[in-house]
DNA sequence: TTGAAAGCGCTAACAG
DNA sequence: CTGTTAGCGCTTTCAA
């Protein structure tokens, strides 16, 4: 390894004089400069990040911890702020947390201990008091945590109310709902987001809300019974693709004509939704754009730039595919 | 930030013991020891890694390099490192390459300077020479990049031939192949693999292989022009299973009956083959475990095990769903 | 069994 | 404009 005393060594000045031209800090003559940088190349000089980490109390390293990388919604996520921060020149720890908050404390602890700059997270577990232990600069992804921690995220709720009324739209009358988790708070939003517009309707009926836990079998076997006990049923909205996938699937193995028996809908946007056939309709979420907004402000909190907005709430699209686009609509 | 020196004052001791306990290294007796704990404890002291690093010059941290976090198929493969890492007591870093030489070469200088430890690497582009300049252990998963790093993968040529040999043993009388990227090793031996099965058929054509580049659109496309030129194709084998969904998706707006009339087989074993209808027949590789054995491996050499294994050629399995669920079975 | 002290490689006063 | 030096927090000889 060479260091830089072999700089200094080898440019005949002193090492603060490298340090100097390193960081493009302080006054250094033309002249002392390029022969500090001739000697720099020819010795393939890296400065050693770890020494100056220990000094600067910083690493240029952040943490992402989200639920589970191996569900399809956080590939693009993480993919964004990786992205984003490599360019920035930080590099990106990864935490799979399975909303487990001993390793989300886990998580922290060894961030904290490698002075990690700061942290994106999505989690519905974490709270705001364990994150003041850490005190470090921290933004929000998907799921908010707290008022004060900068979130970025769609309006789940609206975009719930999207999704039904384009079932109501295309002409549906008896329009079910498949809910993710309880503890999910994006989940119960979008479950009100349903109930907004369905709750006044007279056909209306509890048993039409079914939980699929964000999972795409679990989806399909509440499907399978809903479709059983509720032959009227010509729409259904899940609370995400992964569980539309499932409805379809159900649907598919009942024998039921998708879109024209049964129309679906889902929710997030993921790469999958185009995979399949019939295509699947969703509210789609700016994901990537999301995650590179989230990095750039947690950036902003790092380097204590007091304009770093406190957050943004992102618009949801409709994307209208196979599974929606139904017959039904000419008759409307 | 609680230091070393306030638990040493704390205790009444020098930070040498205080050194000695945290590492439970040296003899220290064991009252000290239990006040310095009960130190630890009251001043609730974490010990700094960066300072530690500095000393011992490593970071207990390791790279992942893998072409896109997005595709399918790595998820599972970094969830399998980082659970098997997070347990040794070691962070991972995510690196998206891109396939980009520039990239890796990036990033390897980071973790270089990082002081990280080691890295687990899935490339086709990186060459063992580059690899010798930054001198960290490192382990090759899914494809190998150098005779001396062991390497954690299928016998791919293997696998394409058990897809192929499958397609022929449910009826199939002229069988087609989705090509991978040509830079691809493990692309080519899967075509290779495809061909020791077909290519002394009398009906082997040459236009029977066509590039998908392991991408869906670019394969469902190629899939319309094979069919709409050589209509009596009646089994499909996709170098991987993103490519078969392409296929599916093809045969699906062709009209044309899966499996009754077009038999397909994909490659990997992707969480996304159970999701479709029909589900996709595959080849299946024990991704997850393959991915733990890399990470065992990498932490063996990284704390000199000097019986660290040299690698490991996986089996895969022959999955068969509705794709390749032939009535032609039936017949044979 | 314990402590003093010398670094790990770098940055930032402070002098000059 | 440049060099000397004192740390950053920890580990490890070397003495005691």
């Amino acid at each position: 390894m060479t260091t830089i005393r072999d700089v200094a060594r080898e440019a005949s000045v002193s090492v603060a004089t490298v340090s100097r031209v390193i960081n493009s800090n302080g006054y250094v003559n033309e002249d002392t400069r390029k022969k500090v940088g001739a000697a720099i190349d020819r010795l393939k000089y890296k400065p050693n990040s770890v020494a100056r980490s220990l000094y600067k109390k910083e690493s240029k390293t952040i943490g992402i911890i989200v639920p589970d990388i191996t569900n399809p919604y956080f590939p693009q996520l993480v993919r964004g702020v990786e992205d984003h921060l490599i360019k920035k020149g930080y590099t990106s720890i990864l935490c799979n947390s399975d909303e487990d908050p001993e390793k989300e404390r886990l998580y922290l602890d060894v961030m904290k201990q490698k002075y990690v700059d700061g942290a994106i997270i999505v989690s519905n577990t974490i709270d705001e008091r364990l994150l003041q232990e850490y005190d470090m600069p921290v933004v929000a992804l998907d799921r908010s945590i707290h008022k004060d921690i900068p979130t970025f995220a769609i309006d789940n709720r609206d975009g719930g109310r999207a999704a039904t009324k384009h079932l109501q739209d295309i002409g549906c009358q008896r329009i079910a709902h498949i809910k993710g988790p309880e503890q999910i708070k994006n989940a119960e939003e979008r479950y009100t987001g349903y109930l907004d517009v369905v709750k006044n309707q007279s056909w209306f009926r509890d048993s039409y809300v079914v939980p699929g836990d964000y999972d795409q079998k679990k989806s399909a076997r509440a499907t399978m019974e809903l479709l059983e006990a509720h032959p009227e049923i010509d729409g259904i909205f899940a609370g995400n693709d992964v569980m539309a996938l499932g409805v379809l699937k159900a649907a598919e193995s009942l024998n039921i004509n998708v879109p024209e028996e049964l129309a679906i809908i889902g929710f997030d946007g993921i790469d999958l939704t185009e995979m399949t056939t019939p295509e699947l309709s969703t509210i789609s979420q700016p994901i990537y754009q999301m995650s590179v907004e989230a990095a750039e402000t947690l950036v902003a909190l790092i380097e204590g730039k007091t304009n770093a907005q406190s957050g943004h709430v992102f618009p949801s699209t409709l994307i209208q595919r196979q599974s929606t686009n139904s017959v039904k609509e000419n008759v409307t």
